[in-house]
DNA sequence: TATTGTTATACTCTATAACTATA
DNA sequence: TATAGTTATAGAGTATAACAATA
């Protein structure tokens, strides 16, 4: 795939007729850089550990903040009830997450990692956080603070976009 | 889905230990920004034309470069020849593309728009390129700089990461 | 009636490999 | 032998909606 600058919205209407360049649509190459950015960190919690994005998601919420609802993590790790409902399934099936409803309100599910679950947490997350460090070592401060901006802002925008279909 | 800084990798392993946030996990965070980017662009291709990715990345490349090798699209949309084969037969099914074995080279084939394909062409990249450029409407031009920067520097990180496994 | 979650179903995507034809 | 592309097939993921239990 090639690697271009972004367009920057400074041509005339008729230069950009015939200059529709994909290697340099924003949104095309943030999906590429997303995709492979990914990619690393699945390396490590397919590969290794065996699990796909969503059980990961879930793990390193439940990791963080302990007896969580069901709910509440679905929508912290943008999952829809049926993916997190298959994903809890599998993640109680083998024995890293714990189901309970909860006692406040009997529709819901309380989350817990077992103690097997927190063992694969504190493995997984050191490497995961070293890819993250590695990949974010190529950048300077003032990078970092920019892509923080950046993230934020195109997603307000996104978030417009959509609403306005 | 929750918005929050960048983790930055001062921390020390102690307190990174009990600190791995998914909100503020780059990797994550680009997956959630890139997602919902790529689904204002897909709004347009998908609900109001009926293409799928695939196809909308033959279709722009197409575009903007006539008569190309199926082969050197399909790297250039970053498909593999699974995607590309599946992609193509609906394009040609739909008219929009045709297909025809390369003189030069009788294995591979040669790909161009039809009136029709460069007719939905125009149609689309306008719309396109206007949600684009609403999406960085919202950036100092600096910040549009740095994208750039950011983006190229974390794909060469994610190559080696790849490469090492 | 609304909410939480599960199940059913069909559909789309993906990954692997076998296969054809050309070179 | 290697390359471009298609076909076959099974597995994974997705979307819709019907459903049960609870509020």
């Amino acid at each position: 795939m090639d690697s271009a600058p972004l367009t920057t919205g400074t041509g005339t209407t008729a230069e950009r007729k015939t200059a529709f360049d994909l290697a340099r649509f924003m949104p095309y190459r943030l999906a590429v850089l997303a995709d492979e950015v990914s990619a690393t960190i699945a390396q490590v919690y397919v590969d290794r550990f065996d699990l796909n994005r969503d059980q990961w998601r879930i793990l390193a919420w439940l990791g963080n903040h302990r007896d969580m609802q069901a709910k509440e993590v679905a929508r912290l790790a943008g999952l829809d009830k049926m993916q997190m409902s298959r994903a809890l399934a599998r993640l109680e099936e083998v024995k890293l997450v714990s189901i309970k409803p909860d006692t406040q309100d009997r529709r819901g599910n309380v989350l817990q990692l077992t103690k097997q679950g927190r063992a694969l947490y504190e493995k997984i997350t050191p490497l995961v956080i070293a890819r993250e460090e590695y990949l974010l070592a190529s950048l300077t401060p003032d990078e970092i603070a920019s892509l923080d901006t950046i993230i934020a802002k195109l997603r307000r925008q996104a978030a417009d976009l959509k609403a306005r279909g």
